[in-house]
DNA sequence: CGTCTCTTTGAGTTAATTCAATGCTCGTGG
DNA sequence: CCACGAGCATTGAATTAACTCAAAGAGACG
């Protein structure tokens, strides 16, 4: 289970990036770049993980998105960036320049079909983040949340899954405040359905329950 | 202002989808394509609006995207739709063979430039909706909402918007009840900021109220 | 003109928030 | 080595924004 020792391999249709890639360390918090910035790369995280946020005027905050090792982010073809993308813990991340990318995209149809790809996963993740902000409450969200750690690690019962975010990330991504995201950790905890042997990870005690709660099959 | 009398014209660059596209009628309410559905077709919207919606388990239900005249749909890259499309009004669209899209990509950079494009606005439409369904108040909510409809209409204070959807369907948007959205267009209007002479539509009063409503700058 | 669907408003409830206090961990400097 | 402070996390108590339930209004249509 899990990838191997080394960092990981960049899909096979992509390997042409490979000699265009720039790599690059960033510390827990730092920005790596600020939506509206000329969007000149495209990033690829190699290992940590990074979080894109919507800043809002008021210093409320929501993240689209955690990314995790081997995952794309600032793909979309647009001007600017459209959100800020910041290091959620000590992380390496890859760059490599958008116009490079796109000589490749217009050369192979190979990489076209991936970068498509990549988008429209990006899409079908958006929607259930929707689906989640907008109809699911808190026990919901944060089950859902927590099923889709899960299912990334490819962990079952009794298997710990990394947390690399903070408490007030986990709230800033399902729209809530840090205190519910507590409250109904230490209901799940109580539930028996997970446990926390520190501040940066979980263990799955109940899978099935977890997902009976994240899709509101009640 | 707005568009000319004819229906919406193809962008430039996908004329050549002109000859393979099929139309058809759909009336209030009807389905167009069920989550889940082999995506054999990508779509148009010429005139009336479409809404595309996730349908929970157990009857919630979340509005992804209105869709209005002159807008696709259903383009992204899969397998199987990712949504359900309904008719919020009776509606004409255009439907084309997704093989056939393909085909045009593989041949011309510019309708696969156009294609991206498209796919990338949705994208940016789907990173407000996001904020707006995980850190904006009832209120902020439906005035950008309203906001979105007037820009979209090009309209300024003392202009009429049409407003095809129901109270529910703009509920299942926003993330909230009808009642809700109820009280809370009443509030609007009693701040002389909207008013509306018909349940279809509305007329703006204040823009700039609205905006500042909606862009939480407090 | 009665029925059906959608909307609006009111009253009471509740899920989630805010505010406040305390606990835990870790790193630094006395 | 221990004490101290900083930064998160947790829990409790009080508040509130939005929800549910209920009733009445307003069109549309046969």
């Amino acid at each position: 289970m899990g990838h191997g020792i080394g960092l990981p391999a960049l899909p096979s249709d992509l390997v042409a990036l490979q000699a265009v890639g720039t790599r690059v360390r960033f510390t827990r918090g730092e920005t790596i770049f600020t939506e509206g910035d000329a969007a000149t790369k495209i990033y690829r995280v190699l290992c940590g993980a990074v979080r894109l946020c919507k800043h809002m005027p008021d210093g409320r905050r929501q993240i689209v998105e955690f990314i995790h090792d081997g995952d794309f982010f600032g793909l979309m073809p647009v001007t600017g960036y459209a959100f800020t993308a910041e290091a959620v813990n000590d992380a390496v991340v890859v760059s490599y320049p958008r116009p490079q990318v796109e000589k490749y995209g217009e050369q192979f149809a190979s990489v076209r079909r991936r970068l498509f790809s990549l988008l429209s996963d990006q899409m079908l993740g958006m929607h259930s983040h929707l689906v989640m902000l907008g109809r699911q409450t808190a026990k919901e969200r944060l089950a859902a949340f927590l099923c889709k750690l899960v299912e990334r690690a490819d962990a079952g019962n009794g298997d710990t899954v990394d947390l690399p975010m903070t408490r007030q990330d986990i709230a800033d991504y399902l729209g809530l405040t840090i205190e519910t995201v507590c409250r109904e950790l230490s209901a799940l905890k109580k539930a028996h359905i997970i446990s926390a042997p520190d501040l940066n990870s979980i263990v799955i005690r109940n899978t099935d329950a977890l997902e009976r709660i994240a899709s509101c099959e009640d």
